[in-house]
DNA sequence: TTATATTTATGATTTATGTCAGTTTTTATT
DNA sequence: AATAAAAACTGACATAAATCATAAATATAA
């Protein structure tokens, strides 16, 4: 018997999560047959913090940016990024109905749409599912809280090293960066002015610790911003 | 038939968390006959970063402090608090099999330890009790990110203004508080210099905001603190 | 292309915060 | 109660980092 194209769609998917290896035939048809499959522009909002909880999304191509607003949108304040095979949205399970974070596609994104009570059924029914997600979650979360530790003990030049090593490290994938991001990202991500931002920036490119050509960001000098981050 | 009193002593328990509602009498008397009672005395080490994980902790009596510790532990940074029937040790599950955060207790403290393999077995037999589970590490975690981005919007007088509301609203349950909280740990909860939090503690003194009696502090003028927390 | 907005850059200045050194108070221990 | 140890306090000082003002460079739109 032939299986519809739609269901072999999720499960050749190369980009799926881990946990979606846990769910039966069955259950990873019913994704698929109800999954919707949805294209960002580098900038737009993919997800309102304070708005309902209505899906989990996952990371087919591209790179979304998780932050945290404030006082209207003016104080932002990023936490997270998520790449290709990473889920978003994890974090509002079971918790509040309502999104606790803002999302945006820090490049032209793809992502595929779960209905969350579909989402929350298979949490229900299948204790493999639900056990990977906790191991999701909770990785996710020690980062998160992790990097910002480590951003707080650090002072400016400290912090945009300790940034740029793990935007390559685990965001980008490379120490030649091909994605945009804005000193404004930086100052949002490490908890400092964009005019600081730039200052260093500056020092690291006069230094020939990183390269900078058409706004995009390339490691030269790897021990230096190691040793940089670890001290400073 | 009567029950063993080692069961009804978990079942009777008025301090269980949550997620234990969801076992069934033979899975929590299972972790009845196995879990051990420990006193730890305030200052005590309960949970040492780096070490393997062995066990899920449960508050009974008293407060714990997370923190995560750097360089030998001459950086501290304080990342959460645990109260009667809050549980220990849920962010290492699945995870590493090795300890994230430290614990020490903050106040004589009685726990309950429950053996980690059995704690991941449940987990793994009894999905209602999974689904609980991540329910309290997205709370947790939700809370420890969002009182760290909200520490670091704020100047000095605003991080000490919201982080002793915090403590009266969510771990004190009091705005007059019966646990000494010394200037250091301030300092490690606000990521700020000890000395920062001496002058600042003295001013909201001063100004009559608070009142420091045999180094406990009670809540004066909530809606100034309010204020600060806000603007500051 | 021009026009407009956005981002990046740079110097001068102000402010916030940490550091150091010394003193006092409190807490713990014998 | 006496002693030691730790924590809290205070002022002077140094410095890190934000802010302001303004210009240059890019990107985006008309």
């Amino acid at each position: 018997m032939e299986k519809p194209e739609i269901l072999l769609q999720c499960l050749n998917c190369s980009n799926k999560a881990e946990c979606f290896n846990r769910l039966s035939p069955k259950e990873l048809s019913e994704v698929a047959v109800s999954k919707l499959s949805i294209h960002y522009k580098k900038g737009e909002i993919i997800r309102k913090q304070g708005t309902f909880v209505s899906s989990i999304l996952l990371v087919k191509t591209g790179i979304a940016k998780v932050y945290k607003e404030f006082d209207h949108a003016e104080n932002r304040s990023i936490i997270d990024f998520k790449k290709p095979g990473q889920l978003i949205g994890l974090a509002d399970i079971f918790n509040a109905s309502i999104v606790q974070y803002s999302v945006s596609a820090l490049t032209d994104c793809e992502l595929c749409s779960i209905d969350i009570r579909l989402f929350e059924k298979l949490l229900n029914n299948n204790v493999d599912f639900a056990v990977d997600v906790i191991k999701s979650i909770n990785f996710q979360s020690n980062n998160i809280i992790d990097f910002n530790i480590k951003n707080n003990f650090k002072q400016l030049h400290g912090r945009i090293a300790h940034a740029i090593l793990v935007l390559a490290e685990f965001v980008f994938d490379s120490d030649d960066f091909d994605v945009a991001f804005t000193r404004r990202d930086f100052a949002e991500l490490t908890n400092m002015s964009s005019m600081s931002v730039v200052r260093i920036l500056k020092t690291f490119r006069d230094d020939q610790i990183i390269e900078i050509k058409n706004g995009l960001i390339r490691i030269v000098d790897k021990p230096k911003l190691e040793q940089i981050s670890r001290i400073g």
